[in-house]
DNA sequence: CGTTTCCTTGACCCTCTTCAACTTGAGTGG
DNA sequence: CCACTCAAGTTGAAGAGGGTCAAGGAAACG
């Protein structure tokens, strides 16, 4: 898999705020997306997939006075866009600078695609016990430790997503979000090198954090 | 008691769209399970899947220390057991005198059974805005309006369920839940015919509450 | 009927939110 | 290269919602 190269440059990418620039060597059905860039709505036609080839994704829903939740990150090499039904549920942004391959899922063998739809299952499940039952601290051991595991495992891993969609995506502030960051890296769990890369130091302790 | 739910959910199979793949799966009989029963437990082989004949079904998780979360209730007439991989995530148990029919998934055609897949999903999905991003009200508010709308969004609704598995569902303790109940009764919003039939006085006022 | 489980209610406490001010940092233009 | 500006992030103080602990009451079950 070359897709773990692809994430920590589009994660480098974000984290300067470098543009890529959309012109010669991208392949035609790549689509490129600008920082909150809408990719679809609530409300849309749904029916196509995307592959990530660059840049993150996230996926969120609003309730009538704009609370928000997101939903599901997603990273260079992931696909997103599975939706039961005819229409969106969610809005879909590109976080940074972002390219995204489009499937159709039309026609595509759902034998294929079972095992990626389950997966999402199965993510946003845990992703309810983690929300529905652990602390602040906890809820944020667990994001570092996913992230980890989707950046190939390395003990320094890229944010590409600002404080506030890290915030609604654990149910928690922005504020929160920002002193469980401190709490941990006086408490010597994690380092940070620039607010958006982490260091994790005690990667076991992280994990007993969140068991 | 909650045995006789049988007849009345299944004939409201086919207003939910619910219903048992008619491809190359061939139900076997039906196993029937005792209030509390484990149906499946996390780390079984997994790769069955079931539908629920009558009674319902709690799946959840738990931390090391015990704290639970309820993923999901599945109803008469609905179908559980999706997993990705060959083991279980979760543990799978008999709520009441639930019956089941087994299905095996191998060799189901995954055209079928992707719908109810990606329904699963949806759910998972609206669960976390609810549980990340509403007050408890708004929460039990909520599993109000699902719990009508799974039961043919009659008024009265029978919940199959003990206090503690909505606390668990929803993110909250038995003592909040069985308090917010009390408030939406002083307040007119529902009222309470023995512990587990409720009776949605005011729909709008509920729904409203959860948009 | 008595026992156990489930549910309710009260009092207190703690975590996280809210509100506010301040700091840092990236991008822009002189 | 530095100053400016705006967005992003941090930190503090106060307050609220829900958790915890504890006790009492109702309902299911044998």
């Amino acid at each position: 898999m070359h897709t773990a190269d692809y994430a920590a440059f589009a994660g480098r990418l974000g984290g300067l705020g470098i543009g890529v620039p959309s012109g010669a060597m991208r392949p035609a059905s790549v689509r490129t997306y600008t920082s909150g860039a809408e990719i679809y709505a609530e409300g849309d036609r749904a029916g196509e997939l995307y592959v990530v080839e660059f840049g993150a994704v996230r996926i969120h829903r609003l309730l009538a006075d704009g609370r928000r939740q997101v939903i599901a990150f997603h990273l260079a090499g992931e696909i997103f866009g599975f939706e039961p039904g005819a229409t969106r549920s969610f809005f879909a942004e590109a976080i940074n600078a972002t390219g995204l391959k489009p499937l159709s899922s039309i026609g595509a063998d759902a034998a294929e695609l079972m095992p990626l739809a389950l997966r999402g299952l199965l993510r946003a499940q845990e992703h309810l016990l983690v929300i529905g039952r652990q602390c602040a601290m906890e809820r944020i051991a667990a994001f570092f430790l996913d992230m980890a595991e989707r950046q190939g495992d390395e003990d320094i891993i890229e944010l590409p997503m600002p404080r506030l969609d890290i915030a609604d995506y654990l149910g928690l502030t922005i504020e929160t979000v920002s002193r469980t960051f401190a709490k941990m890296r006086s408490s010597g769990l994690i380092s940070l090198q620039g607010t958006r890369t982490v260091r994790l130091a005690k990667r076991e302790l992280l994990q007993d954090l969140c068991r």
